[in-house]
DNA sequence: AAGTAATCGTTCTAAATTTCACGATTGAAA
DNA sequence: TTTCAATCGTGAAATTTAGAACGATTACTT
């Protein structure tokens, strides 16, 4: 079997959650052209997506949208359950806390981090929050895959180090500076300002 | 002159603000090498984007931070401030209301709107909560450029139509659905939870 | 003054990704 | 039964992107 680009996975996801979406409405049929649509995907490259695993359409009906989901999630998603842990407390550790999307799609934040005392030892929706420093031992107990960085920018590296003692081979980093850390860890960053001033630019170009 | 893609702007944004730290700190040279070891970004790829604007630096000794910052800002056609506002004040929406970064790039969130009563007419971070219906009339009178998505899914195409008549050309979309709008508006999708799994991916691939 | 080391900038090569074009297949209709 | 329209699947072309190699330039050193 070929290898999976990050790319295509993520089309890859988001054509599930369609037919999630289809299965739920008692649509059991669906063409290139529909998901292209609903996803603004074009209909070639989601042919073209599907296709690599395996002949699963039939021509002039479509897709078959239970069998395609189960087809795509064997190829996709091995695990039943994403375990998440959450290092900072503020505003956007909250936030990612009380993230209505994540139950559905088996998402489970397992535990947060803080080093503030006065955040220590809360529950937030129902997450227990725990000093940093007992972050090896909690992760390794409850089989943690992937880290949070939700700290601000000096301490970002240092959480990075103890994701990666505590071997966490995941990391989704909100701070606003990249991290070091052996390629055997998979990092991907969300820089807001980034985000916003990269589009800012693509409007007035 | 070349059209700049949008993976560019994004690694000249990440330069930028390298720079801009090191000025702070009184440090006028800086040479490809450096910038890598900031940005993770490869030296080379790095001196390619640069030498697209034009030969700015000096070999055996590397870039004039000053110089390259302004250089960098110029082809960059950045703005000198960013308005933004923001749909729906829940969990997130706050989040990014106090969102600590936008300070010093200049990002300013204008105004938020929220179609809940109780958070109508607030004041959150000293960004006002207007009802949904004055969205057109403030946003133009505040001259938005961008708007952020962060309302739940079933409302978040409804959203994006009042962005679209409102004036604005970007959206950054929070929600996890595409939206539709004339291609002259420019989207950005930030679906948390297609993050997290194709992380998982990643990792057990 | 000449050699040397560091760094830039450019060209070529390679790889990945997307788009295009077209054949193949199937169910429906005449 | 034959034709037809819709759709899938795929191989090739085109585009984009990243990477490698290398010459050119500059300042430092001796």
């Amino acid at each position: 079997m070929k290898k999976i680009s990050p790319n295509t996975i993520n089309r890859v996801l988001l054509y599930l959650r369609v037919l999630e979406d289809l299965i739920k409405d008692k649509r059991y049929l669906v063409s290139s052209g529909d998901i292209s649509r609903f996803t603004g995907v074009s209909d070639v490259q989601i042919r073209k997506d599907i296709s690599s695993f395996g002949k699963v359409g039939t021509p002039r009906i479509g897709y078959r949208t239970i069998e395609l989901k189960k087809v795509l999630k064997d190829f996709i998603l091995q695990c039943d359950v994403v375990r998440i842990v959450l290092f900072g407390v503020g505003n956007l550790g909250k936030a990612i806390l009380k993230y209505p999307g994540f139950n559905k799609d088996r998402i489970k934040v397992v535990a947060a981090f803080d080093r503030l005392g006065s955040r220590i030892n809360k529950k937030i929706n129902s997450v227990i929050v725990y000093p940093v420093e007992r972050a090896p031992e909690v992760i390794k107990r409850l089989r943690a895959d992937i880290g949070i960085i939700a700290v601000p920018k000096k301490s970002a590296q240092g959480v990075a180090d103890i994701m990666v003692l505590s071997g966490l081979r995941g990391i989704v980093n909100f701070s606003p500076c990249p991290i070091n850390v052996p390629k055997s860890v998979m990092v991907k960053d969300i820089d807001l300002t980034i985000e916003f001033l990269s589009l800012c630019c693509s409007i007035k170009a």
